[in-house]
Parts: structure tokens; sequence; C-alpha cells
DNA sequence: TGCCACGTGTAAACATCGTTGACATGTGAG
DNA sequence: CTCACATGTCAACGATGTTTACACGTGGCA
């Protein structure tokens, strides 16, 4: 599709494709390595050129979600950015509310992503750059707005709260009070979102 | 142990201590049939004597963690209503406190009742009344000390914020930002429960 | 132009797994 | 005592992840 240069055509990134497709269609309880290959038409044994592992396909994958959460996340802060005189605690809202509406909108992939599907400690090398570029937007809404005066550590802290809470409401609803995105009321989402952002900004001017 | 009654002891009792240990020990990802029934010393389809299928077995282990999950708050939460003249509003700091300290003490056991390990549809029949008693006991928390005119959705709504907190901050210290449960520091702890309290308590009064 | 090394895909095999069906066996009720 | 049934065994099936040895095709270098 994007460089058919040489062999068999770009088989990474077929492989990868196939395995979003199917993890956000079935979940990646039921991805195998062997079928993928097959959907592509390649043997099974091709994949290990590409990915190290299962878990390393999987991690890839799950890469490639937590790029499309940072774009989410990112139009929701820009957009807040270019309103004139906007109330900046709401940035908080803004974002916290992109976050929850990717999650819902894709439960598979995001079970993959925070789950324990592939082990953290050795696929730092496609992760972390792309929690860390949604950590970043997340961290510039909490401390939209606050006074310097606040120190360091308290902001973590705040930054860190704030992503408990948004990711906590997304787990529960796709994992504990499984139902679909339609059915998640508004009023919850408002819920958790306006009692996040006023106790986030009590936690921090306490 | 309990009931040394027929022909090879108590397999179900055996295999659930066994599936539970491996589960405690090394996570639910690596435990495996044949290998449970191996170390209990028994043939692998014996197992199917006991439960339909291995989801079947998983969700009888996370229903055991929810058992002592809420065994865990409820000792928070009574101990809390024992003391004399004590502020109505820490109640949930408490609950909350009891609920992250047993998801960083028993880390594979929390991924296990929290994941999606196994299909949450099928297997309510294990997990609905152990996670339905520990939901009730963060109600009570919740509800403590708050005035009876407000509507009983937004109570609902509080309620699920709050677990939506705490258990947040569990899965991300778990999977997202892994370290061992001595190096949490108690203050992004009291962070997400400071947060947390006031935060709810401003939505419900709001 | 010719060649060769290397990146890439193939084929076959291994160990393991979940699960099933037919068979054995011990136990408790009548 | 006996017989039905719950429980456990044995052998097999299909499927999986992974490895090893081999085949091919292309790009760089003489």
């Amino acid at each position: 599709m994007t460089k058919p240069t040489y062999h068999h055509g770009n088989l990474h990134a077929a492989l990868l494709a196939e395995g979003l497709r199917h993890v956000r269609q079935h979940g990646h309880s039921s991805l195998g390595i062997r079928e993928c290959a097959r959907n592509v038409g390649v043997d099974p044994s091709a994949t290990y050129r590409h990915f190290r592992n299962k878990k390393d396909f999987l991690a890839a994958i799950a890469a490639e979600g937590f790029r499309e959460l940072t774009t989410q996340i990112r139009i929701e802060f820009d957009t807040f950015k270019s309103e004139e005189g906007s109330d900046s605690q709401v940035a908080l809202v803004r974002v916290g509310r992109g976050y929850i509406t990717f999650g819902l909108k894709e439960p598979n992939l995001y079970r993959l992503m925070f789950g324990d599907a592939f082990g953290r400690n050795d696929l730092r090398k496609y992760l972390e750059e792309g929690i860390h570029d949604a950590w970043r937007i997340l961290q510039a809404a909490v401390r939209e707005g606050v006074p310097d005066s606040i120190p360091e550590v308290r902001l973590q802290r705040a930054e860190s709260a704030a992503w408990s809470m948004v990711h906590g409401f997304v787990s529960l609803a796709l994992d504990v009070q499984p139902r679909s995105s339609e059915e998640v009321q508004q009023g919850e989402i408002d819920a958790v979102l306006h009692a996040a952002q006023t106790g986030i900004l009590a936690y921090l001017t306490k």
C-alpha cells in the first residue's frame, strides 16, 4: 500500500494493519500470529522477521492505539486553547471527555493498551513514546491556569490523580459494568469530570 | 483439606486453591488447566467435571479475589464506624485507602479481577455476588453523612465516580507506571483520595 | 555485466495447550 | 448387595507460538 518495493510488499505494515483490524473488531485475546499471517497471505514464520514474538506484535498494535488516543485529546485541547476567554478550569473537562470518548469508542483497542497482554518491561521501545505524548497533553490540561506557586510534586500528583479518574471510568465501564458506548449516560461522564476537576483544583490549592 | 470425603479428595477446592496460588504468584496469563491439574496430581480432563472451561475457572478464582477485597474494605469501614465522633467525610478516604492497598498488595489477582481474561457476560454467576458485596461497601462510604435530600441518581453517579477514581489509580499503578507496592508514595495515594473525596462532595452538593 | 551476501519468505517440525469422547472406578442410596 | 451416577483416566483432535534449516530475489560491488 505505502511502498511496494521488494519481495512480497511491505509485510511489517500489512501485519500491523491486519492485527489492528482484528483487535478493533474481536479483541486481542483471540488474535493469533498464524491467523494474521494467513489473512495477509504469508507463512506464519515470516512474522518473526518483523516482530520478535507475539507480545512484541501486540505492543506495536497498542502503540498505534496510543497514537490515536493522543490525536483525539490533542484536538480537544487545541480547540479549547483557540477559544478566546475560555475558563481555564474547563481544560481538564474537555480533554477528559475526549479521553473517555475514545475509550468507549474503541473498547477492544483500549483494553489492549491498558491491559497486561504484553509485558510492560521489555516493550518500552514501542510504548514509551506513545504513552508520553498522551500524558503530556493531560499534564497541560491539569496545569492550565493554575498559579506558578504550586510545587512541582503536587502538580505531578494532581496529574496522576486526573489520569486515574478518567482511566478508571473507562476501565470500569468496559470491563465491570459492561455496556455499549451508547448506553453510557452523558450524566455519568459529567459526574466524573465535574468531581475530578473540582477535586483536583481543591487538592492543588488546599 | 476441608472435606476429604470421596474418590480423590475435594478436587474443586484443590484446583481453586492451586489456581489462586498460581495467579497470585505468576499472573493469570501463564495459568494453564493442564499445569494446575498436574500440580494437584490429577488428569487435566478431570478439571472439566468442576469447571465448564478455562474462563469459568478463571472467573471462579476472580470471585475469590473479590471476596478478599470485600473483606479488606469492610474492615476499614467497620472500624471507621466504631470510632465515635469521626468526621463522616473521611469514610470514603478510609475505604478508598483499603481498596488501593489491596490492589497494590495483590497485583496479579487484581489484574485478573478487573481485566478481560474471561468474558463477563456468561460468568455473572460467580462474579455478581462478589462484585456486589464490594460495591455495597463503597456505596455506604460515599453515602456516609450526606443529606437525604440528594436525589438517588446523583448518589449513584457519585458512587460510580468514586469507584472510577480508586480503581483507576490501582490500574495505572499496576500496568502503566509499573512499580512495586513499596515504591508507591503515600503522597500519591493521599492526593487521589483527597481529590476524590472533595470532588465527590462538591458534585453531590453543587 | 556478473556475482554474492543479505534481507526476506517457506516448509517442516516441536512442544504445548484447551477440549472432547469413550471408558474405568469408587461411592452412596435403595 | 447392587446398580446408577458422580468422578477420574486415557487417548486423541485441532490449534497455537516458536524454531530451525532451507529457498529465493534483490541491491551493492567488482
